[in-house]
DNA sequence: ATACTTGCAAAACATTTGCAGTGAG
DNA sequence: CTCACTGCAAATGTTTTGCAAGTAT
């Protein structure tokens, strides 16, 4: 069965606290402001608890490693910084994508991400260096 | 200036004969039919030199690492089948999408899939089961 | 007590980089 | 002749695992 330890309500607590999902790394960043000892073994082996108990859902994004926020909010969407690389929640969605889908395809989800830039990076430096993000089309 | 030489023509030719979207891996076994003496870090490079170029584009499925393809002509998306896991490509685009974003934030690019399930697949089969694919919604 | 958990370190992978030698232009 | 390119090995970076000690139940 599955205990209730310090640690694992630090890394949930992190996660939820966050707001926007969030790398291993930052996760134990997070968690240890309450728990300091904490190990990245016990992050890793705990997302993997929390995923598959549907407590929280990873966000996959090209050319970054996945990241973990919390299951159960609404429908939503992620922006990612090309400068800072840091992801954004959106709360919107283009709706009706069944229409863009081939004859006789059923659309049962999607998956959305933005890329650009973000309030605080575009305030400051200007340009995109060092930009390698797979798959970003044009077309926006 | 990039030179014409064996190694990338035989990365190249590995990826536009497969007619898939390959794993690094994949490109180099593939590759090495025509030049057995081929790295693996040759591999990594002309794969972000051709990824710079516009040659090439990278597939990121959930669970997967990083997949490459002859980039087509035109922007678009894709279309994984929930139960035969297949991808197809979408030649459609939900277009103006920096109305989703937040005040200040602005809108380069964008990335969009959907999931449901194929014609072939919507025809016969039943369910999709064992499916783990993250970040799928359920707004469409 | 029992056995799930943890921290640390080492292992397993994926990708990148340093370097001297090679070859395209 | 030059300098981009290559192969190899070593370096990075990320995620997983082995194990003895710790701790919730």
């Amino acid at each position: 069965m599955k205990r209730a330890t310090r640690q694992r309500s630090a890394i949930r607590a992190a996660i939820a606290a966050a707001g926007r999902p969030l790398s291993p790394l930052e996760v134990l960043e997070g968690a240890r402001s309450d728990v300091p000892a904490l190990g990245l073994a016990t992050v890793y082996r705990n997302l993997r608890l929390l995923l598959d108990d549907g407590e929280i859902q990873g966000v996959n994004l090209p050319g970054d490693n996945v990241r973990y926020e919390l299951a159960g909010h609404d429908h939503h969407h992620h922006f990612q910084c090309l400068a800072c690389q840091r992801v954004f929640d959106i709360h919107a969605c283009p709706g009706d994508l069944q229409r863009l889908a081939p004859p006789g395809f059923v659309v049962e989800g999607h998956d959305l991400t933005l890329y650009g830039y973000c309030a605080d990076c575009r305030a400051s430096a200007v340009g995109g260096q060092g930009v390698r993000a797979v798959g970003v089309g044009a077309c926006s």
